[in-house]
DNA sequence: TGTACATCAGTGAACGCGCGTTCACTGATGTAC
DNA sequence: TGTACATCAGTGAACGCGCGTTCACTGATGTAC
């Protein structure tokens, strides 16, 4: 079978894509090649076409994750009352839906004990991801130099990551929707 | 081979002992039962003499990494001259120790994304185990209810955790550092 | 006191399954002539 | 213009490995008689 000329990058843009997600709410380990595929209606054979390994993949459905939620944070902030950028933000990313939403949330709550394990590797990536992904956000954060804002917004986000990742972690609902609030006046308190 | 009365009991928690080590170091998928019975001399046959499943193993074993942890840093703050607990505290948390040894280390920063995952088991073992964790250290935190205090402690510990699994995943040792050194700052400013 | 038997922590082979990766193959289209 | 051949994304069987779990067995000691 031959395909046309942009099949191919279409392809793996939706491998990236699912595997994005995937790993996310599956974890490095939990996320298999094969049902990644047949999501896709493909087999898995064929992922070797376009990517060398498990491990490429991952490293770039990490960073694209990592752009997702940054645009998606961005527009939030944007779209918020002159003055409550900062609050939107943070009440955005500790909300009751991306709390829930573990497949389309943040990648660091999602996944950083597993990167932190597999760091001696090609991990440099996920640095600078984590990287450019702050540089995306520091704007909206107080601070006299760019180098105060991005410090800042590398303690909040980390921050925020493990409160929402323990919240995902509690089974009771009431404790979790409680974290998460108490977490949301905590956060936009100590930042500004 | 018949054993001493106590043995079975001895060796029960020298399997959890282990199996907390080496399920922070290695993930709860990474940290096979039969390298976990070998370390001990022991075959991997004789495991499920003592527990039902890898399963609970893991619940207890996060038990245990808990325990082990609120003593270090209970001790840590007691020995601190008065008025400089919560200092001690936060400083041993987000020390550069804590931060390079994983296998010792807070639970929390070494698996939150997978017990969130498996949350859906019988995990309310690591709400329990944490939430008696919060009610030791809750203490040397500032409040004027014990209500007040363990709210507070909640918010501090799994934000220091996200942002130690963040320095963990760094692959840069100097960014690692100073994260680690922006955040000991952070938390102390932020909580009191 | 001596003997037969029960107990049960630990052994190590075996089972079964999931999964990453490989590989020979397919077949529609583009290209060379 | 027509024909032979190359290309290469995708297919699906197969390989190899790791690992959780099971199971028949061992053998020193405690217990029943």
């Amino acid at each position: 079978v031959r395909y046309p000329a942009e099949h191919k990058q279409q392809t793996r843009e939706r491998i990236v894509a699912a595997a994005a997600r995937r790993f996310r709410s599956r974890g490095r380990d939990g996320a298999a090649i094969a049902d990644l595929m047949r999501d896709l209606r493909l087999t898995h054979g064929g992922f070797y076409r376009h990517f060398d390994s498990k491990e490429d993949l991952f490293a770039e459905a990490i960073g694209r994750a990592f752009e997702q939620v940054a645009d998606r944070l961005v527009a939030a902030a944007e779209k918020a009352p002159p003055g409550d950028e900062l609050k939107a933000l943070i009440d955005t990313y500790l909300s009751a839906q991306h709390c829930a939403d573990v497949a389309n949330g943040c990648p660091v709550a999602a996944l950083v004990s597993e990167i932190a394990r597999h760091q001696d590797g090609p991990y440099s990536a996920f640095q600078q991801a984590a990287r450019r992904h702050i540089e995306k956000l520091a704007r909206f954060l107080p601070g006299a130099t760019p180098q105060e804002r991005k410090r800042k917004t590398a303690m909040l986000f980390s921050g925020m990551a493990g409160t929402l990742g323990m919240a995902r972690a509690m089974t009771d609902p009431r404790r979790r929707l409680r974290l998460l609030e108490d977490a949301r006046k905590f956060y936009l308190n100590a930042v500004r």
